[in-house]
DNA sequence: AAAATTATGTCAGCCATATTGACATAATTA
DNA sequence: TAATTATGTCAATATGGCTGACATAATTTT
């Protein structure tokens, strides 16, 4: 009757069950909103979220260097220089030369680019957290739990590298 | 001593403390990892991401219409257009007549977009469940909760529209 | 010391995905 | 009949990715 080649709709099947959309889609819809906060911010600076997620990481690994940028925004090096370039230019970010390995530039922000970095993390910390009081949720710690897992397991690393110590210059480089 | 023009590295403050770097972060690495995994898949389709998001809520609400599907998206008509109009030039999606309103079109997903959508949705399905284990999420509701809970107020509406009796033609249109 | 490697920067070009604004058509509603 | 609505399409533009090639300076290896 129906050929097989003309498309026709099709009903969903019992692998579906199987699939775990529910949590697909919430993942989905949270972080649309939890991205949207930002967005309004950035536009009044001219900038995107390549912007924010680079003064980010700039922000909380003081330091870094470009090559340790790159693996954890998981971008090419031509892709960050424009946006780097531009947040440097504009006095929210300076390059220091290493002071182990005179090729490598250490990043940190400015005053400026401290100030802009909190300003885009609080609108989504509040969400955050009006979201952990409507949700009722008791057990934060499971929730930080799951999120961790969900990371490529070979890329947690990066995630526990927050700026604890303050201290960081013993805590990277290969001076075997 | 030090021009206020001249951009140098400047250190975390007390309002840092306010401010929830720590699920910032960890939404920012699952989110990351979460949406590579279809990406090899959809490579080898030529396809991109926005295909897939296409895909995967025709796939969920079937007889969705343009209209609909741009408020879940987020985008412009014109940003959906090409996308939309691949995947139905490859056979993924079906339009159809609203039988309602003649004007609107309702969007189905072929059997070939169906297995697709299911081939995109299972590994990060099987991500989440590894996620949940590894975590040891005992409540899952909870995790939910928060998630919805992350997406703006108004906008809840769309995370409970999923497929859920079977039959749809019932839940949408505004028949009075 | 010379050679190889590494970290960074830059150039040129390409692609995917998003935007806005304008306009066309068909169908519905007023 | 007139206005509105749902969709489609055209043109132009912006952003943020990509690859490949190449240059420089500094470090490491030989």
């Amino acid at each position: 009757m129906k050929s097989p080649t003309k498309p026709t709709p099709h009903e969903a099947t019992r692998e579906d069950e199987d699939v775990d959309f529910a949590l697909i889609e919430l993942l989905f819809f949270a972080y649309r909103d939890f991205t949207s906060d930002p967005d309004a911010i950035l536009a009044r600076y001219d900038f995107g979220r390549a912007h924010h997620r680079v003064l980010h990481f700039v922000n909380r690994r003081p330091g870094l260097t470009v090559a340790e940028l790159l693996e954890v925004l998981r971008i090419t090096k031509q892709s960050l220089a424009r946006v780097l370039k531009q947040l440097i230019d504009t006095g929210y970010v300076v390059q220091v030369q290493g002071p182990r390995d005179r090729r490598q530039r250490e990043l940190y922000v400015t005053k400026k680019g401290h100030s802009l970095a909190l300003a885009l993390a609080l609108p989504q910390s509040r969400r955050i957290n009006a979201a952990l009081e409507e949700a009722g949720i008791e057990d934060r710690a499971a929730l930080e739990r799951f999120l961790k897992a969900m990371v490529d397991p070979e890329l947690r690393a990066q995630v526990d590298r927050p700026p604890s110590g303050g201290d960081r210059t013993s805590e990277r480089g290969k001076m075997e």
